[in-house]
DNA sequence: TTGTAAGCGTTATCAC
DNA sequence: GTGATAACGCTTACAA
């Protein structure tokens, strides 16, 4: 790999401006104990060499870093591409600096999160994955704190920020109760995934005790093609009767459903058949969709997140854990029918 | 800010393992002269005590990093974040890091870049934003590769990856010449951005010459809501007659464009106006709009820009300096009429 | 306020 | 192959 070109030092920047290094270092420290004419002087000399302190340097010997790795799966999904773009722009507000890691689909992340954990980050951010035992009880001994970003994980005790999947999902439920649908198709996402399971226990849970209700579920793999897919293999053949309701885990895959129901099948939503999605990306809001859905209130998610951040390591854990669940917005849309008293 | 609780270091591995500080250095780096037999009990003893080698020390040490910075300019438009996706995906693949950070529109870089520069990065990724030429001096100085993505920077020496404007929407002009179009109207981004005055020029060459051609142009902000509400102010009062063609130099526009048209006035694409954008985003390829379009090859054009990145800085420079322009790929879609013999 | 000197946790160099 | 020892470039006592 690329070796750097030496840099220019702060002892380089010393001699010229006349002053000792540690002057140098103090110059460039907001609210250290030197003369203003000093610095100016110092901060001359410095551009004149094209100093600027190295940040390794300066961390290594501070101990401390003000880096925050955020870690995201997914990123094809709109949601969390808006989401990281949320986190870049809220940790630069703070001086901070984000170290950005992807994790595809189903691939293992260890190795990425191990790689996050080389450096001495203030914080982890994990966005829609999982995280082991054993890199957990690794981000414990190394005192990095975790926080996971909109996933539930199964009996840790990690500390999180998630969106009320549940009671979201329970209202679209209730929603397309009053509107009548009585069988009901449930696209899923990531079978494994707390996001998707919650989603879909809540929604079921509007139609507990009603009658005459049918509910099927198809996977859409959380992505557009997957959810289109997923619709065209279901109404494509001689199959059992149309659903008038279809709820879709998230709005990626609603859309997904929309273009393949409109498209291929020449359905009308909500007319011939009704939808809803969860997330409230901007997409699904433009005029063609209107979906109706549950909006995470992201901005706020993403700082009680780096919120938690701030919390000493040994606070994030175990019995200490921090579970943070934050409703979702409901957005009327118009793709259940009789929505119109929820008009803004 | 946050103070990191002390490491465990590699001379405490050291003493664990009965060998010498360095010994645990060569354990961790591949390659290095040690037995198999040694780097095994290391490993074993590194993972009883949470140990995993600390990056900045690494760093310092061995003057390298295996860290590019990306800077994002609008991540509001689906472009950027596609590409920022990409490039992260990319960079991590090879084994380095991304250091991410995002510059509102029209806002100062100059400082988000200053920032990036303190850490010593292997190089620098620049998109859709400007970079002073105080700036382009002290990247010189601190040795430090600069590419620009998308961005032709006027009267600049620095390198750069860009798909060719100018060409593709050349190509959709005479499209949408040979479509009859006549009276058109030109939606632009950025009117100091190069992307957006290379494609007017582009688009406009197309009708050089040609008689009874009428062109106007408009300002949509390079955003969705900017090119909505820019159609609403020109087709709302009583003002000239319809065109009966849009470019938008951007697709987030166009589906800006397109949504107001449909919604507010009822106009249907492509039979009462045609449209066209420029980028080939995802969501303009859904079924409601598959929208005409050219598509920047981003898969290429960072594979390219990070390419470049592995050039000595000196070679990114001056008469040096590489403007890598890639060729767009036409969608056809179906925002302008005929476009049948195009299908795949 | 300022300079001297001692780390921070690695990797690189060099004998052995 | 292995271990001592010197960098790497900065911040932080401590003394002046």
């Amino acid at each position: 790999m690329a070796r750097l070109k030496t840099r220019v030092t702060s002892f380089d920047v010393a001699k010229l401006a006349g002053v000792s290094q540690p002057a140098v270092s103090r110059a460039f420290t907001p609210g250290a104990s030197i003369t203003k004419e000093k610095r100016d002087r110092i901060l001359a000399a410095a551009k004149e060499l094209n100093y600027v302190p190295n940040v390794f340097a300066s961390n290594l010997s501070s101990n401390r870093s003000n880096m925050v790795a955020v870690i995201s799966g997914n990123l094809n999904n709109p949601f969390y591409s808006e989401t990281l773009q949320v986190f870049v722009e809220s940790i630069q507000r703070t001086n901070r600096q984000v170290l950005a890691f992807s994790v595809q689909d189903g691939r293992d992340s260890d190795d990425v999160m191990m790689q996050a954990m080389r450096y001495p980050i203030d914080g982890l951010v994990v966005t829609s994955a999982q995280m082991s035992s054993e890199l957990v009880k690794l981000s414990e001994g190394l005192g990095i704190p975790v926080v996971m970003f909109n996933r539930r994980v199964e009996g840790s005790e990690l500390s999180g920020v998630q969106c009320d999947n549940f009671e979201g999902s329970a209202i679209l439920g209730r929603l397309m109760n009053a509107a009548g649908a009585r069988r009901i198709l449930i696209v899923r996402g990531d079978p494994q995934g707390s996001t998707s399971i919650d989603r879909v226990q809540g929604f079921r849970s509007a139609f507990d005790g009603i009658a005459g209700i049918e509910i099927e579920e198809v996977d859409g793999e959380s992505s557009y093609s997957g959810a289109r897919n997923a619709m065209i293999r279901r109404f494509g053949g001689p199959g059992p009767r149309f659903p008038d309701a279809i709820f879709a885990v998230n709005d990626i895959m609603a859309i997904g459903c929309a273009d393949a129901l409109n498209e291929n099948f020449g359905l009308k939503i909500p007319d011939d058949i009704m939808l809803a999605g969860f997330d409230g990306i901007r997409e699904g809001q433009r005029a063609p969709y209107s979906l109706t859905t549950v909006r995470q209130p992201v901005e706020r998610m993403v700082s009680e997140t780096l919120e938690l951040l701030q919390a000493a390591p040994e606070n994030l854990k175990g019995a200490e854990a921090q579970k943070r669940v934050i409703p979702g917005d409901l957005i009327p849309g118009h793709t259940i029918p009789g929505m119109g008293r929820w008009a803004r």
